[in-house]
DNA sequence: CCGAAACAGGACCATATGGGTCCGGTTAGG
DNA sequence: CCTAACCGGACCCATATGGTCCTGTTTCGG
């Protein structure tokens, strides 16, 4: 299924809640339960994903009482990568992607070294070349979609 | 981590060996447990890659004595995208992609619906462009890769 | 000066998914 | 007729993800 954690999901929530606040300035400080409050995340869950894309300097802390998070950025500047990158770490398909942790076992049969680097490289591409901002567009109702959807042309067999 | 199964990596190296074993006709027939001793994958586990190989049509079974597996088409015609969706089910970032199984719980106050879309999209088709005989090519010593590496231009954090 | 509010950064646990194994059934050769 | 090999289930276990909580530390406000 080429699963996303669903933590990252949660973060594009955040992130574009947090510039709804305050459209287009960026720099509305909320607090964490204020952003669970108003998308219906578990406030734990907001927490923590703040604190992960705050890590990533996705957006900023302000510690302290009336403290809270504000986007670092413009939601245009930042990409669906970077999300990613912040909440589930370096985009990358296989475990070994790197030498990484002794790697696979069966290392000097396997034909398969370095053989994903393409695809994950294509990936990472096409997650960079979308933005925040391209998103946030995307979930207004159908009816103000941009109708470019380019046809699949493989034929997706039956689940 | 956007991971990918490790059975899908099986796939591909399982795949590749169908076409060593006897390169361009890919018709040549392999038992599991020869391809098993080949790539050093588990028997039943190589058993079970095939089985979902072959509803995706990616392979062919013959039953029976001397039975065995071989290549539907050339590897040239299949792309990473027709694996991982044998293997993996449709290609789909988020649970959320059709309004399967009841959905999430908040999903009126939800904003994200239908947000991946455009990135399922641009994903699919990154992997559409993508066949095994580039994947196979990739995997060669590095000296005969080509050096058309685009440089990533998003700042990975710290990890 | 003190208290409250809010982030920081852990540890912690339950669950679900994937990885892997096995078994009976069926088909095709010899 | 018997054996080899695929078919297609069910099945179990390990891992890691999602989610929760607790204890600091910082800063504002009274």
């Amino acid at each position: 299924m080429l699963r996303l954690s669903k933590l990252t999901d949660y973060a594009v929530v955040v992130l574009i809640r947090l510039d709804e606040a305050d459209p287009g300035t960026a720099y509305a400080v909320q607090t964490s339960p204020c952003i669970a409050a108003a998308t219906g995340v578990p406030e734990p869950t907001v927490a923590k994903v703040l604190k992960a894309l705050a890590t990533g300097n996705l957006v900023i802390s302000q510690r302290g009482a009336r403290g809270g998070y504000r986007l670092a950025r413009h939601l245009s500047a930042i990409s669906v990568a970077d999300v990613i990158t912040a909440i589930d770490g370096p985009i990358a398909l296989t475990a070994c992607v790197d030498g990484a942790t002794g790697a696979c076992d069966v290392q000097n049969l396997c034909a398969v070294r370095g053989r994903w680097d393409l695809v994950n490289l294509a990936i990472r591409q096409s997650l960079l070349a979308i933005s925040l901002a391209d998103m946030r567009r995307a979930s207004v109702p159908s009816a103000f979609r941009v109708p470019d959807r380019v046809p699949i042309t493989f034929a997706v067999p039956a689940e």
